[in-house]
RNA sequence: GGACAGGUGGCGGAGUGGUCGAUCGCGCCGGUCUCGAAAACCGGAGUACGUGCAAGCGUACCGUGGGUUCGAAUCCCACCCUGUCCGCCA
């Protein structure tokens, strides 16, 4: 959401960061709906304190027997303005609510995803002989299944068997245990449907509601912890988090990956449901730089400690998300698809969560809205993935990774 | 799912269709007193929007949304949430 004062004082640069989005300027409409808007306000106002001025009279003076028929006219003949229904504010609000976040000053400009900025590596992209790609790992192994998900769920579903449904389990725990015990996060159990509020606030609705499964009693499945967790506080004056409030949770994550038909149809790389580790953090403005690049080290350690490679890609204007003003994505290396792939998105929206989400604190006077940040610590399907692969041995048996065997009972090996 | 009882300012808790944005208590902030503190006393404190250079003024908000009325925290309807009991159930 985006603060009208701030557009009203200064359209021109906001008109600015839009075309950063490669989006047309926006504030003629804006601004010409909120004047009009404000002008209507005004004369309902006017007419409302008209009228609880004539309502006061009259009770004065039927109290003392006189009579008031024609302070009451006056009082109907107010009705139409006053019952008169604001549609310019909605509509206001709407168009706001359409409008991307304005991006930090050091994204970088470009179209798509070939303008991202890759601003650290660690390891290197490992070549394996007869490399295999995870789902052929997965099938030969006998416990990967995407013939059974299909038959019971459709396409976009795999099941997973045996040690490697363990696997994925030990992954989940391995990387909350990693957040809560060493980077001061604290777990939490969330509801997987959340109302529209919830999904409003984190930027979800009302723009991409095509993206999510609804239910049929009206609420949405979560795409991600993020809604839940950033709209813990939702509505709420919290006391000023001097450390920011710091929240993960493993969750499944349900998308309807409209839009995306035919792309990564093979394998789990792109499904319907996926298990995810989410960090959110929720502080104040000053320091939500420091916390995003404080995020993105914790879900870099994740990826180091599993001993994969990975890079950090700092997204340019084009593919920086709606919510989002500054984006690192981390980027795994598959040695079977031989490419780098998205494990993780570290986002910082500042306060364009809270502004919709109405979550502030007190700092003497004045209410603040707070700054909000999610990332993923890391996406638990794709890093299954990524072990399997990086991890896959010639005869087609995959090494368990060290910090995982704790979680497995001591298995060293996948078949 | 059924039957009750509720949802009021940070918390507790009043509230009659008409000077109610709302008595009061606790807590909070400022002050007086004190060497200092406590107690006591005095005073101040909600959120959002509109309007104005500003002081200020206005409007809305008593779970949410409708309705009745000149006027609704108060009456009516629907929904949501909480509590208790019953039924069902992982």
């Amino acid at each position: 959401m985006h603060d009208i004062r701030a557009i009203r004082a200064n359209p021109a640069a906001f008109d600015a960061a839009l075309a950063r989005r490669g989006m047309a300027p926006a504030t003629p409409a804006i601004l010409a709906l909120d004047t009009e808007r404000r002008a209507f306000q005004t004369r309902q106002q006017e007419a409302l304190s008209r009228r609880n001025a004539l309502a006061k009279e009259i009770g004065q003076k039927k109290r003392g027997g006189e009579d008031t028929t024609a302070l009451e006219d006056e009082a109907r003949e107010l009705r139409n303005l006053i019952e008169a229904t604001d549609e310019l504010g909605p509509k206001l609000e709407f168009m706001l609510a359409s409008l991307p976040n304005i991006l930090d000053a050091e994204v970088p400009d470009g179209a798509d995803e070939t303008a991202n900025v890759v601003l650290h590596q660690h390891g290197e992209p490992v070549r394996i002989e007869g490399a295999k790609e995870h789902y052929q790992l997965g099938e030969a192994l006998g416990l990967m299944d995407f013939e059974a998900a299909s038959r019971i769920a459709g396409a976009r579903f795999v099941v997973l068997k045996g040690a490697l449904a363990r696997m994925e389990r030990a992954l989940g725990q391995f990387m909350l245990d990693l957040h809560t015990g060493s980077h001061g996060y604290t777990e939490c159990a969330v509801p997987l449907m959340v109302n529209d509020a919830a999904a409003y606030g984190t930027d979800k609705l009302p723009k991409f509601s095509e993206d999510l499964f609804k239910t049929t009693d009206g609420r949405w499945l979560i795409p991600t912890a993020e809604v839940p967790l950033t709209a813990l506080n939702m509505g709420e004056i919290i006391p000023e988090p001097h450390e920011p409030l710091r929240y993960t949770a493993l969750t499944p994550c349900f998308r309807s990956e409209a839009g995306s038909a035919g792309r990564d149809t093979r394998g789990m790389l792109r499904q319907h449901q996926f298990q995810k580790v989410e960090m959110v953090s929720i502080c104040r403005p000053e320091d939500s730089e420091a916390e995003h690049e404080r995020m993105t080290h914790c879900a870099e350690r994740v990826l180091t400690e599993l001993g994969l490679s990975w890079r950090r890609v700092f997204l340019c204007s084009g593919d920086t998300g709606f919510g989002a003003a500054r984006t690192y994505d981390l980027e795994v290396w598959l040695p079977g698809q031989q490419a780098w792939r998205e494990v993780s998105s570290c986002s910082n929206t500042r306060d364009f969560q809270g502004r919709r989400m109405n979550t502030r604190f007190k700092r003497g006077k004045e209410t603040v809205f707070i700054h909000s940040l999610n990332g993923s610590g890391v996406a638990v399907g794709r890093a299954l993935i990524a072990v399997m692969e990086t991890w896959q041995q010639p005869d087609g048996s995959v090494i368990i990774p060290p910090v995982l065997r704790p979680y497995m009972g001591g298995l060293e090996k996948l078949g």
